[in-house]
DNA sequence: TCCTTTCTAGCACACCCGTGATAGAACGGC
DNA sequence: GCCGTTCTATCACGGGTGTGCTAGAAAGGA
């Protein structure tokens, strides 16, 4: 039982208005006062919960990392044993997975949105430096490893340099989500998903 | 003979010291104050050759879009009838012309981290909605004619849909230049390069 | 009940921003 | 010489920002 209120809860809460702020209005102006106001917060009440601007927006961008990660995560479980599948399962669950990562519904949209500018933002704050270090290292430990699995399962064409497919692979998934979020009507989810899963077919093993 | 000065090597001076603005700083922090320091002028001075903000702004994105395009336009020209050529020098001639759009060394990692930065704020500023659309509608017919150019010559593998093709390219390129600025120690320049070269190989008929 | 902690609300300050307005300097044509 | 245009320089205003600070309300344990 809270004393009156949920501390954790009032941070998601706030964090959740900053993501709207951010995918409507940008990074680059969403202001404190913004967000406390789509929050339906006072902003000395906001500023009770962060102590400053940067703490809430690397809390914000934590907190992202946690929900994209564990998704993740939880659907690398689920598939368990690559191997015992079928190999058009295979593609599939790992296109699935990869999809994750691209703005194919609303939810996907707006963490692949507030995700691109807090990058963006970290290439000159040195605030989210680490944090962008981190998720970009992590991606490609995921992409390694989906790989790996395909290729130990026999899936794979032979011959290909797994640490140029995971970067080849990282970088589609990059652009798609890029092009998906500022162009969705050049880039619709159904033709995003038709590219992912065109490259994935073309590592395939032919048959 | 110009009077004193010549307005259009002003203009560009001027965009010059923006672009180093925004590569150091970030487009969202980069202010008239900060441009006209950079470029050694008074603001008085800048805002002669630009009314506002925005006029900077949209002549900067054109500029830039003019050298890119410009640089583009010159290699297809350089390139001619590619049919004539054998299929390895082929593709080493559109890797080149792709490479034009990586960060593979100073000038090129500014153009991209400008573009990127530009692009971004594309997406929630109004001011810069068309030429962002109009730099991804040209960027993609330049990739659908480099592969129909190709195809024409017999060198892809036959069954590629070109269009979704097109679209791989396009993510793949974008993807490389946004990991190649934001992280260039994870993607080096070479490393980004064997992924292209990888990449067009992939496409290209077996042999 | 009283007291402490938690929370909400708001003011005030210094800072930076884009921009309108103005005035004086530098220059070229006559 | 003079005049008009071009260019440079500066001030002032209104608006938005993050943040330090303070005061009061709300809540729960003693």
């Amino acid at each position: 039982m809270p004393k009156h209120v949920d501390p954790d809860a009032r941070r998601q809460q706030v964090v959740d208005a900053l993501f709207r702020v951010v995918v409507r209005e940008g990074l680059h102006r969403t202001s404190l006062r913004g967000v406390a106001n789509e929050a339906q917060l006072n902003i000395g009440s906001l500023r009770h919960y962060f102590a400053s601007q940067q703490e809430l927006m690397r809390f914000a961008m934590q907190s992202m990392i946690d929900r994209v990660g564990g998704r993740l995560l939880a659907r690398v479980e689920q598939i368990g044993d690559l191997g015992s599948r079928p190999r058009p399962e295979q593609l599939r669950l790992a296109a699935e997975l990869l999809a994750e990562l691209l703005p194919l519904d609303e939810r996907r949209r707006t963490e692949v949105t507030v995700f691109l500018d807090f990058n963006a933002a970290a290439r000159t704050d040195p605030a989210f430096g680490d944090l962008a270090r981190k998720v970009a290292e992590g991606t490609r430990w995921l992409l390694r490893r989906i790989l790996a699995r395909l290729d130990a399962a026999g899936s794979l064409r032979p011959g290909l340099d797994l640490d140029i497919e995971a970067e080849r692979l990282a970088a589609l998934v990059d652009g798609l989500g890029l092009s998906g979020v500022l162009h969705p009507d050049l880039l619709p989810p159904q033709k995003s998903w038709d590219v992912l899963r065109t490259h994935l077919e073309g590592l395939a093993r032919a048959g």
